[in-house]
DNA sequence: GTGGTCTAGACCACC
DNA sequence: GTGGTCTAGACCACT
């Protein structure tokens, strides 16, 4: 069951983040089509936000397709957002988990780490079709 | 001259993405101290975001220490947050900028990379130093 | 300007019906891209609903991409829906308002008039391509 | 035997979904003083929905005097709504099929012929005694 | 002054 | 007990 970290100070709205964390689940695979979210009690109670605040993000989240909110069973993955080459056991996944693991290890932050990969990101897409805008930043919600 | 791109849609205050992708400039090097940001007129031109909006941004950077505002002169970076190991020939950014163009090639959307960073920096900090709560998620604006 | 008229004790959700009578009123042409929709303090005044329920069914159209909240400036359409055949003065338009007079002359109820037509679509849908489901009862949100 | 269809999705709850139809197939003559409706049983397995909720309906619609339930016996048509005029061979009912037939046969959707017809009505209550508000938008569930 | 987030709490729909 | 609507009001983001 996927555990929500909500980091309030960050400027993100709260229901963004529960978006956002599970979309990365979805894409990791972590979470596949028929699992269950928790409930939005139990994700009050372990995050100390309001009950709303997550139905909002569960109701977006359904309406791009994500999930489906059932009354009185809770809410269930509906799509996958998988991709072949990100599974558990991928090559890709073990040199970025070594590769993580050394800068951190070099004393990098998490924030630092991110912004190496954010920097390489940006390099590439410059580099290769930089005609694609909509590709960069973070992904939007499909609106 | 960092140039900021703003994903209107993404649920993230327009002030909150410049200070990050400031932030994240800082921490590559990008930015040094002394150099100068693009005036608001500037930003408002590539951007189409409010003036304010934009110096709402430099404000909070200024009140972080990383910024100076001064009048009639412009917004210059006041504080370096470089790390030794991100510079731009650095071990580790080569590697990187490998391993996404790699990524990338398969298939891989900027979404699908940084999920795979983000659960590799999840795992690290599970394994290593579980106590240490504040340096998960986004990294606080700080004060 | 179109005017929301919300029937409380329908059993319809408010933020249901706000959304219904725009989509109506794209259908019609009564609401052209770049219309301004009331704001919702506007709404507010007119029929007493909560500020928050209007800018639900905002939020929902937004989604639906009907229309784009733009902050400070208001809530405009962005899509149409209007279909050749339900112009102002076409044929068909023509003859369900001479038709809806008659019937209501006869005596004929809203309710009535309504219940005629839905059976005369219903029967349509049955002769014609059966295997059409979703476009029977009232249109989806475009999930 | 009235079937009905319950559209998940469209915001509106099932129960009065089926109250809708059920007056619509009272309005129209389909169902008549001492029709029998479908058992919850025979509901649940046509829609998918919870027995409950059929049954609210039901007690929802006993309330208004439409229907009885006898236990052990099933539920039946108390009232009739029928209209002289909707009747199945009426010339107003032959009009609206023709022309339901021609605007379908031209392309437009469920909802457009439904939108036409509500722009009528409404053009019609503004013409003639635009001080009767309560004959406006979906007729009230009564009681 | 616009839309936007979040909270709190009441009540409802559905399983 | 699950999700869902609506209200009320505080505070924020943006023009």
């Amino acid at each position: 069951m996927i555990e929500y970290r909500i980091d309030r100070g960050s400027g993100v709205p709260a229901y963004v983040q529960i978006v956002e964390q599970t979309e990365r689940a979805l894409r990791m695979g972590t979470l596949q089509v028929g699992d269950k979210l928790p409930t939005a009690r139990e994700v009050v109670e372990a995050t100390a936000i309001n009950p709303n605040t997550v139905l909002r993000a569960y109701r977006d989240m359904e309406q791009a397709g994500l999930v489906e909110l059932r009354r009185g069973l809770g809410t269930f993955v509906t799509r996958s957002l998988a991709r072949p080459g990100a599974e558990n056991d991928s090559p890709l996944r073990r040199e970025v988990t070594d590769w993580v693991t050394r800068a951190r290890a070099t004393g990098l932050e998490r924030a630092d780490v991110l912004a190496l990969v954010t920097a390489a990101l940006d390099a590439y897409d410059n580099e290769h079709d930089s005609t694609r805008p909509g590709d960069r930043e973070r992904k939007k919600e499909d609106a």
